[in-house]
DNA sequence: TCCATTTGTAACTATAATTGTTACTAATAC
DNA sequence: GTATTAGTAACAATTATAGTTACAAATGGA
């Protein structure tokens, strides 16, 4: 299954509970919209806590919300607050000491890997969760009209 | 095991054959300075042979070569060449189509996907082998020094 | 005070990708 | 013709992920 989608899930959390505003998600609500088991969005809800970027409450009419305003949320924090994993990976097994480029090498791509990591922060810390939801409400709007439409032609659909 | 080390293992052999000039190298060879089998390094110089990096010839004093000098390879080409994998997944399952995040956002996290992907890319098209070879050579120096060092002083190693 | 609800977390399973390995065919040089 | 080498298929071992069940701890309300 390898490739994690944890960045994905968290920015899809983040999303929600953007939209959410004051009011708090439950783990379950979230897990509906994601399309998983409400443990899977626990795990990564932990994650998110540690970093200081939602804020949790056990307990009946406990859930989740938002630390801080989805404008000070970059993307940069939430790939560094879920372990992503790298780019690429090294040798599964380190290289030939004895031969003069398999004794370097390791540090060689180690410091390309850096180079590469820094290239995606880059981008990742240009964009927002406020953005994130901005580049999705147009396109939910849109399909809301449509939906009205079908309704006018007597189709039914269940939304949240 | 995931998280794979194709291009790490891509890199390192394009380094050992910008070393080797025009003598080819045997997939053994390379195998020992990577310290695998032989087959994994045939696996992807396979996929370098498709994408016209390296040149390789069957049968008795056969063996691999640069297909184009060093200076004319970038590790763009070395990572499209080997099948590296994304930065990150997407949703395992796709999410909840009835909720107005989870409809719209695969396609948020594609569009950010691929302008991570293109951070990435900027990185590595700058890098050339023949720049990962130089950064390797006066690590390489330094250390055959030492090794006389050593070897006046009585101490006995092997080398490639 | 007790009960229902919810998070946090451990433990386990199923799945899938990677790497390593053996074995074989086809091509090539001597 | 024989030895050598790349190319490739098939399979095993290892490992990470995602999903699942289960339960303790915290919390709010009756």
């Amino acid at each position: 299954m390898p490739a994690n989608s944890r960045f994905a899930i968290a920015v899809h959390i983040l999303t929600l509970m953007a939209r959410a505003g004051d009011e708090s998600m439950k783990s379950d609500e979230v897990a509906c919209s994601v399309n998983t088991n409400p443990v899977v969005i626990r795990r990564i809800l932990c994650a998110l806590s540690k970093a200081g970027l939602v804020v949790s409450q056990t307990g009946a009419s406990g859930g989740s919300r938002l630390a801080l305003k989805p404008s000070r949320i970059t993307l940069l924090e939430v790939y560094r607050a879920v372990d992503a994993g790298d780019v690429f990976a090294l040798h599964p097994q380190p290289p030939n000491a004895k031969c003069p480029v398999g004794m370097n090498i390791e540090g060689a791509l180690d410091r390309i890997l850096n180079e590469v990591e820094q290239g995606v922060e880059r981008v990742l810390e240009k964009i927002t969760i406020e953005k994130v939801l901005k580049s999705i409400e147009p396109r939910a709007a849109k399909a809301r009209a449509a939906r009205s439409e079908n309704r006018n032609s007597g189709k039914k659909e269940r939304e949240l």
